[in-house]
DNA sequence: CTGGATTTGTGCGTATGTATG
DNA sequence: ACATACATACGCACAAATCCA
């Protein structure tokens, strides 16, 4: 099947389309999915009748919304359409006005709390055994590093992911794992971490409030975990008064 | 005060920053805000000692994430670190996968009624006169439209904005216009629009639920104003079986 | 309103680095 | 080790848009 190339006036509407738009259309009409190679900057630049600079500009929009991936000296394929946008765009958010606006981190915070206890019913009917025993031997390694005064950003990562892996739902666990690398990013500014022993058994309580079967056990549990992690931000915004 | 420049070398970490992490730094060090004027592309062709290529296509970068905006024959600023990345990404995973993959408008739809929901206590409680008054107005003129047969993607946005505007985060309010405008792109590659009369009337609804002062009669209402965007939904992918 | 200056947008040629086989 | 295909990078010239005197 020859691959079909969209034209640049787009039918009814007569604005001219632009090189991102037409990529992008190049890859729906012909079906591509994520992992399907791209045609070469060359091709691209010979079909759509543009210079290879535009080819290349379009591409890197195209890949800063991880539409397609670029891979140096081999090719150029269909992204996967991840939330890396999303994340690079919120950190830099945080990073620029972490000094004169609180409320982003704080919202952000307020975000996760409150996306992760929506599906705290689900999660104490439905969670299973080896999930659990996974993320308690997280949780158990994250209290060992905390007393050994180091910090636990993968093993807290994860823990989360799994928490909410129970929902179902894909763009909820991409997006609370974007805001947790959003919010480790900027949390990284205001110095260094804080009650960790604190934080780390926080996530034992929440599989023990799990076990209970309880649903609003597992929902004050949620809450305790952040109380640390608010306590820790509301003191590093209060020392770096510019 | 002079403009300070970040050297491509990063102090300890020895891998060489890239062009869009020089840019970054520099916006950051120089404690520019959303609108301040970022230097030409010569001028940082020059200072970054890269050509200007590499500073386009690093600007192409930026810009898709809103982190600059360029204004052709004017100059390029700080953007605002909107969301339009994020909105332009999932509305694209939104065509690619729709033909397949039914779970991603259904999350999407979810995640909307889940957020709104979480703030219904807030909403019965602090949503004032004035508002409610804006709100009543759009959903009037939403069921008028409907009468005619035309939709109100105008009204309804703004709708829902107000809804949210009394949670006082603007992470979420950000996001759910995200979620809207990605709805609304993806659900046009469905057909035309049904249950329009129903659809209109459920913001009736949801003000009246607002001043009963119920919280769980608002969370009812909300669920009900999801309901037939579910059905119109369900009824196209099953019509589309391709 | 008309230039003229500034700035971004576009096109092209060429050389270099990098991965695959 | 070599050849090939591809992405990366640079520099220049000119077009188009915007602003301001």
């Amino acid at each position: 099947m020859p691959a079909q190339w969209p034209t640049a006036d787009d039918g009814a509407g007569r604005a001219p389309l632009t090189v991102v738009d037409r990529i992008k259309q190049y890859i729906l009409v012909n079906r591509l999915s994520p992992g399907d190679p791209m045609p070469t900057e060359h091709e691209l630049s010979d079909q759509l009748a543009v210079s290879r600079s535009r080819i290349r500009e379009a591409m890197k929009t195209l890949s800063a919304l991880d539409i397609v991936e670029v891979r140096h000296g081999y090719g150029t394929f269909v992204g996967t359409l991840s939330l890396t946008g999303l994340a690079e765009s919120l950190a830099f958010r945080g990073m620029l006005t972490s000094h004169r606006d609180k409320h982003f981190l704080a919202d952000l915070i307020d975000l996760r709390e409150l996306l992760e206890i929506d599906w705290a019913p689900l999660i104490v009917e439905r969670l299973d055994a080896g999930t659990i025993a996974a993320m308690r031997a997280l949780a158990t390694t994250m209290v060992d590093l905390a007393a050994q005064g180091r910090e636990f950003p993968v093993e807290d990562r994860q823990f989360h992911q799994l928490l909410v892996s129970t929902s179902g739902n894909a763009l909820v666990g991409q997006l609370l794992d974007v805001f947790w690398q959003v919010h480790s990013l900027v949390s990284e500014t205001l110095g260094p971490a804080s009650l960790l022993p604190e934080t780390a058994q926080a996530h034992h309580a929440i599989l023990d409030a799990i076990e209970t079967g309880s649903a609003a056990a597992l929902e004050a549990a949620i809450r305790e975990h952040y109380q640390p992690i608010r306590e820790r931000m509301l003191r590093s915004t209060a020392g770096t008064a510019d």
